[in-house]
DNA sequence: AATATTATGTGATATTATTCACTTAATTAA
DNA sequence: TTAATTAAGTGAATAATATCACATAATATT
């Protein structure tokens, strides 16, 4: 098998969530220069990263998006659900809870962790919340594979460390510090201000990107 | 002028967000390798993005930490500030106005957009909430040079052609949706499921990445 | 003061990603 | 039924990016 490119593991998602919105607007087909056209990318592109996986398509008439969508889905692993525990229910927190997007795509908050006596045992939007000393009950009880970091900045390594001795291995981070994780662990950092800062950038030296 | 790699001005403010840890902690001076170590890169790869800039470092010593910072800045024009308008006040809206990030990189909030009556013409977190009406005269009125889309997503393309009718031209997308903009607009979309997929496929496939 | 060491800066090289140019299969029209 | 057309699929070429290997300069050591 030849190896898949990081770059084209990264446009999966972004297929998918085109092909949710095409699905959405009633397209049953679309044609790789459609899907490219929509998503500022080259059409060969399209094809070539789809072509890694498998032929999808039908030559004369285009990709079945419902199909593809589904291929995409499941190479990408969000047919099952992917349970997922908020760590810091503050103001970002709680705004994630709210996020309509996870469950969309497979995705389910099963549980809350936070350190604040006031959330502690409480519900919040239909979810429990717990101390982060019952995370690793919790965390195998439930089944949880995915770690949502979005406690200060100041306390990032150390609930890391906690999200780590729960043996969770996929950890996205929403705080600004770069933590140090093991080798066998995957985790992807989410940071806006990077991408003001582009702007910022962009904005001033008057050259354009995507 | 040697054309700059955008792979290279993307980690630009990456280095910039590891300096002001350091400088937090009271470094003076860094190493080319440790900072690389720090964010998983190569140390050459540093090196080099920072070359295409200048030479910032002293041979045997390294580079001084608030120096190279304030050279960073200077280059991603966060030196002065930069005035961002938040369009939608919904979840997601309110935690990004408490979020302190953007200050902290020279990054101010100028005035809030919303069409909820309830929102309009009240203040929220200490900024004034405008109709959308209003923002042709209140971006100008501001000056205003980002916008922040956070309004729902059947609303994204609407409410994205009354910022490109302000005149903006740098735009943070958290919609879902991808949104059409013309060629000479710069638009950066955050999206988290992107990663969230991204961290459910690595976990599948045992694989590993950054 | 001379020599060894260390870390930056950079041209050359290797790797990775994108696009081109073409082949193939399916469909439509003649 | 045959020819023309269209769009997927793909090896090869090109472009972009990352790394290597080393020259250079600054500091430390003898
Ligand atoms: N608000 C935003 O829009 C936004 C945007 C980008 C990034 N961030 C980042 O996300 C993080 C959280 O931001 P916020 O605005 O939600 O902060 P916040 O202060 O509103 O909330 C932090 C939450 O974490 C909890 N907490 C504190 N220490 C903890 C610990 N040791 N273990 C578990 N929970 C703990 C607090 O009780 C609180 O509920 C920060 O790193 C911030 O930089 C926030
Ligand atoms: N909540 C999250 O953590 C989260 C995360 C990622 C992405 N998003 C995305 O961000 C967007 C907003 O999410 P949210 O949770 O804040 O939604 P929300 O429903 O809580 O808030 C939407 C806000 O936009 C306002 N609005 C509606 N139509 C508008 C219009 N035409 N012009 C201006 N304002 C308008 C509403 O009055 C409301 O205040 C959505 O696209 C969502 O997918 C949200």
């Amino acid at each position: 098998m030849p190896k898949i490119p990081d770059a084209t593991i990264k446009r999966l998602s972004l297929y998918c969530k085109e092909l949710r919105v095409l699905s959405n607007e009633g397209m049953e087909v679309v044609l790789s220069k459609d899907l490219a056209n929509r998503l500022d990318l080259n059409p060969t592109q399209v094809r070539k990263d789809l072509s890694y996986f498998g032929k999808f398509g039908r030559r004369k008439r285009g990709y079945d998006v419902s199909e593809l969508l589904a291929n995409l889905s499941e190479i990408l692993g969000i047919t099952t659900d992917n349970k997922i525990g908020i760590f810091g229910l503050g103001n970002l927190g709680r705004a994630l809870l709210n996020f309509k997007g996870f469950s969309v795509r497979g995705f389910y908050v099963a549980a809350l962790f936070d350190v604040d006596p006031a959330k502690i045992g409480s519900t919040l939007f239909g979810k429990q919340c717990y101390a982060l000393s019952d995370a690793q009950e919790i965390v195998k009880k439930e089944g949880i594979k995915i770690a949502v970091l979005a406690v200060p900045d100041g306390a990032a390594q150390d609930v890391m460390d906690v999200i780590l001795g729960c043996g969770i291995k996929s950890i996205l981070n929403f705080t600004q510090r770069h933590v140090v994780v093991p080798e066998d662990v995957m985790i992807r950092s989410v940071d806006f201000t990077d991408k003001l800062e582009l702007l910022a950038y962009f904005s001033r030296s008057k050259s354009n990107g995507r």
